[in-house]
RNA sequence: UGCCCCGUCGUCCAAUGGCAGGACAUGCGGCUUUGGACCGCAGAAUCGUGGUUCGAAUCCACGCGGGGCAACCA
């Protein structure tokens, strides 16, 4: 088990912690959450939440949701829906919830502003000669024609614009700043674009619409904002953020400070390649239970607490850096393995006959939910009969060293059951094994024999009788190589997806005690993996179950290795 | 190639001029009615070269390596 580590201090805490000391911004701390609601949330922006979430709650401040909402093309209030459910699901509650499409007419004031102050003008070259003329990394860019344009005029074109005269494209209003700045950047930065384009919550009240540099920085300020936390990428738009918010005269400004976004090993986490995993069929949604999305982990069975729990193990730095499966796998274990019961399924069946217990008859055991190091109490009923089903992967005929097992001629212990020893192998024509056939001891009812002889094994069981059918969803990473975004030339991501990524068992054996359990419910299998009953296909009678995650398995792993 | 950011165990994160530490992973052992969990032990790193300093992972310079920036995306 994990125990709660001391209070993490991050380079970002500590400039927090530094502001608080020193008063620097005359107000509490306050960050913002501010996706774009373009897609669903994923486990990067888990961690992004719990850096903003976390820091207000630490330091008695403030932390705003805010959608990002300036491009109409992509946007839509089905993620605005799922973005909240997502935020909440993880355990966060914002103080302010803010549109940036809400700010569209202070923003529109700052546009006019910067025109008087001779700071901004309207260009209207083409959207080609616009990106020609920016020059490149080595070359300056040129001046704009339309770039010594008058106050005057440039107010007339802007207000047309506004008015929406113009066509898309025709004019778009830039910062003046200098076209040879070595940040490309600073190069007149795009301000506000025409774009006649139904805006999700404004509808068709603005033909313009501002552009990341030029909403982001405005908003943040808008609302107060001490420091605006974003990732790596935007380390060059921090010098148009800082121009802007002085520019538009506000004291004591936001701060941007950038740290590295999550990467995770075996995953995708671009929202542009999520969206073609989902629209072009390879997922059964933003919610496939194999996608990283925080709604796909939740429908997987991973905990808040589980996800939070990794978020905030992998620390925040300014070091782009990409985290093994194998850590992520361990807060989701971590967590689950001290809150939820288990029980037995068998995945893949092999029927025992017990050839000394009567005939008909059948008895209930008692068997504990928890195990001894889990702080938790309850247990269930389980039936035993004289035919069972224990998993075809714990009977090998000639077994190996460290096997340890059932085999002929060996005893093992059914868990919470009685000690068998396997007799007779039945075969069928084409020399598969069908069944086998066992004694039991009748004196080691519960697991433990009068006599203290010990067995190597324990495996897990259900009465054949009694069990009931189940479907079983075993997922696997959705990638085959680490690195899906670091292909060689030709190939990309689609190209290296898991075709095992999700196998279906459509007819496991689990025992009757989670008939009336509800849905969403997880449990551990004992021997097997955590899973979660799936909210959307379990149908009353036939449970689906969702493989979290597996169990750490050293036997798979000492059968992996040579010799 | 211009500007900017970053280089610490296999991986992630600490050490804020003074004994390089934690977590995950790995290996070995213990314990065990889950080959789970837990416990113990072990191996494992400061990109390089100079410089400053009593003392450098930390400061400086130069290399080398990785990443970002040339959407009317965010």
């Amino acid at each position: 088990m994990t125990h709660a580590a001391p209070p993490k201090r991050d380079f970002i805490r500590e400039l927090v912690a530094e502001d608080v000391a020193t008063g620097r911004f005359h107000r509490a701390p306050a960050t913002r959450f501010p996706p774009e609601p373009n897609g669903y949330l994923h486990i990067g922006h888990a961690k992004s939440i719990l850096l903003n979430f976390g820091i207000a709650r630490e330091f008695d401040g403030r932390c705003n949701l805010r959608f990002d909402d300036t491009n109409p093309a992509t946007e839509d209030m089905r993620y605005v829906e799922s973005i909240q459910e997502d935020v909440r699901w993880l355990g966060f509650e914002w103080d302010g919830l803010f549109f940036a499409s809400d700010y569209f007419e202070k923003l529109y004031e700052i546009a006019e502003l910067l025109v008087k102050k001779g700071k901004a003008y309207v260009d209207s070259q083409s959207e080609e000669e616009i990106r020609t003329n920016r020059g490149t990394v080595t070359t300056p860019g040129v001046d704009s024609p339309y770039r010594n344009r008058s106050v005057d005029e440039n107010l007339d074109l802007l207000r047309r614009m506004r008015a929406g005269e113009f066509p898309d494209g025709a004019h778009v209003l830039r910062a003046k700043i200098d076209m040879a700045h070595p940040n490309m950047i600073m190069r007149d930065t795009l301000l506000m674009r025409i774009r006649h384009f139904d805006h999700y919550r404004r509808g068709d009240t603005w033909p313009i619409y501002p552009l990341y540099d030029f909403a982001h920085g405005l908003s943040d300020a808008f609302e107060g904002i001490t420091r605006s936390l974003c990732t790596l990428e935007f380390k060059d738009n921090r010098e148009i953020y800082e121009w802007l918010v002085n520019e538009a005269g506000f004291e004591n400004p936001p701060t941007q400070i950038e740290f590295a976004r999550l990467e995770l090993d075996y995953t995708v986490l671009s929202k542009r390649k999520l969206l073609r995993l989902v629209n072009e069929g390879f997922v059964s949604g933003w919610d496939d239970p194999r996608m990283p999305t925080i709604a796909g982990l939740r429908r997987r069975g991973v905990t808040p607490e589980g996800l939070r729990n990794f978020a905030e193990a992998i620390g925040v730095a300014r070091k782009p850096a990409r985290t093994e499966l194998a850590t992520f796998e361990h807060y989701v274990r971590d967590d689950l393995n001290m809150r939820v019961p288990r029980v037995m399924c068998v995945v893949n069946p092999l029927k025992v006959v017990l050839t000394n217990y009567p005939e008909g008859e059948g008895e209930q055991l008692e068997a504990s939910y928890y195990p001894h190091d889990v702080p938790l109490t309850g247990s269930r009923p389980v039936p035993f009969s004289r035919e069972l089903y224990i998993e075809r992967e714990d009977f090998m005929e000639n077994p190996p060293k460290k096997f340890f097992r059932l085999a002929p001629g060996r005893e093992v212990r059914l868990r919470y059951g009685y000690f068998i020893t396997c007799t007779d192998v039945v075969k069928d024509s084409a020399g598969e094994i069908e069944e086998l056939r066992c004694t039991y001891d009748p004196a080691t009812r519960g697991g433990d024999a009068p006599d203290g002889r010990k067995v190597q094994g324990t495996i897990h069981w259900v009465s054949a009788r009694h069990a009931l059918d189940a479907e079983l969803r075993l997922y696997d990473k959705l990638f085959t190589v680490p690195n899906p975004d670091d292909l060689p030339e030709g190939q990309e991501f689609t190209d290296v997806l898991n075709p095992n990524s999700l196998v279906v068992v459509p007819n496991a054996k689990i025992e009757p005690s989670v008939g009336a359990d509800p849905v969403g419910s997880r449990y551990q299998f004992e021997r097997t993996g955590y899973f979660m009953t799936d909210p959307v296909d379990s149908r009353e009678g036939r449970p689906v179950f969702n493989r979290t995650v597996t169990l750490r398995d050293t036997w798979a792993k000492l059968k992996g290795q040579p010799g």
